[in-house]
DNA sequence: GCGGTTTTGATTAACTATGCGCGTTTCCAA
DNA sequence: TTGGAAACGCGCATAGTTAATCAAAACCGC
């Protein structure tokens, strides 16, 4: 060490990190590393700290934000911290975005990936039931409204009759939605009633639907189904879609768009 | 020394150093020391008597502005411990829950102490306004409704129309209520008329209702009035509390719990 | 001016934060 | 299940920061 002049507060370094990880939802140790200026062990170091505090959550590997779980199967580490194509299909979401838009974000990590995109945006109005977009866009950016009602452990996300009754009072205009499964048979299935019932209003409230779902839900069913292939104007997924399924999207004159 | 004939006082030079504290929000000591023409030996002396006084944080290297705005204090075990008199007052409100009420929470740092006392029930149903409050329920523990609205960025809590339509539907069996100040002539006041006006709902739908408050809020006021002291079953505070506002309540029939 | 007090600046010893090396643990894929 | 690689935590060395001490300068009432 030779001569590092001015070097950055620990507490800023704090500040920094834990804006980072808000944005960015997962980060490895090297990232906060390299973003930070400073040695992985000091990143640990300051984790460590912070992770006792609450505001975040260590993984082997790195850290995410916030005290909300993983509803899907405990996300393992290397597969959500790569995940390049939930980020790409939220990118090619955000391009379905205008200025002004009343926007509706359901519940899921694809959706949760284009809240962070989100961020940036003041103009929009954000609705959601999903209490980790909340956490994400609760700093600033878009206006922010949640639907309130009851909340579901396990997905973090707000369901219900007073759901259902904030929901009725809005008109949305476009609709992001996540699901468990989709096919053309069974349309799209998730795994509670409540929160089929809410994502059912939600639907009927957009003036257009567009379903983030990477390739792995195609062909899933579920347990409970919420809304038809038909209900939706855009399905936006990855090139490992099957075929037949794309199939069946056109012939819905549903608009497919791949990543 | 061939100094000028006008020296510095101390105290100008304090108000100096706190007018740049606000300004960056954080600083070194050898930039204080530079900007304000002193040794550095000087600003760690102000900067301690300063600490004191409460107006700033101090952290190694240097200083940070201190909560002059609104309590966020950067989730760091140093400081979550600075305030024993919360965890106190939230301790005593929790004896005043029975193990199956309708709960509501507030917003506000006291309030939060007291959520995370509710973890460990289960038969609870928690109804809250509060991000923060929702985020430390989320987990697990009473049944938790949120009830949704428009996020206040500055206090994480949602407020509007949309919260009133959810609170109309609610009976609450006690409400604890968080403030800004709280005086026996002005009553109870906050910074947003539409923070006050959904406090002022929940006073309304509640039993009892319960302002925990340290004896810092006391004689204090704000900007908009939200319900008068007589709308209280009981206020919790510490022994600090000034003996005159302790006779109002008494006058106006409100329990005083001192911790 | 003159002692006594207060404030400031310099010096130094103790402390804290950081980076690096190394042994241990965890994860993942044969 | 097991082997290897990545990640982790601990101890140590170092540089930067702080608190303690002391002397000089400024202040103050007389």
């Amino acid at each position: 060490m030779s001569e590092q002049v001015s070097r950055e507060l620990a507490e800023s370094r704090w500040r920094k990190l834990q804006g980072l990880l808000r944005q960015r939802g997962i980060l490895r140790v090297e990232e906060l590393a390299a973003a930070l200026g400073v040695s992985a062990a000091t990143v640990r170091r300051d984790l460590a700290a912070l992770e006792r505090g609450g505001g975040l959550r260590r993984i082997h590997g790195g850290a995410m934000a916030g005290e909300g779980r993983d509803e899907e199967p405990l996300f393992d580490d290397k597969t959500s911290m790569a995940a390049p194509q939930k980020q790409r299909i939220a990118e090619a979401a955000l391009k379905l975005i205008r200025p002004r838009d009343i926007v509706y974000l359901d519940g899921g990590s694809t959706v949760l990936a284009l809240a962070r995109l989100l961020l940036a945006q003041t103009q929009l109005t954000v609705v959601t039931n999903s209490l980790r977009v909340a956490q994400v866009l609760s700093g600033g950016g878009p206006r922010m409204i949640l639907t309130g009602g009851e909340c579901r452990t396990l997905s973090q996300t707000f369901v219900g009759p007073l759901t259902r009754a904030v929901l009725e009072q809005m008109h949305l205009d476009v609709a992001f939605m996540g699901t468990i499964g989709v096919s053309a048979g069974q349309g799209m299935t998730t795994t509670d009633p409540a929160e089929a019932f809410t994502k059912e209003q939600a639907l009927a409230r957009a003036t257009r639907a567009v379903l983030l779902a990477d390739s792995t839900k195609f062909g899933k069913t579920s347990f409970v189904r919420f809304g038809a292939i038909r209900d939706l104007s855009t399905v936006i997924s990855d090139r490992q879609m099957p075929a037949g399924e794309r199939k069946a999207l056109r012939k819905a004159g549903v608009e497919t768009i791949l990543v």
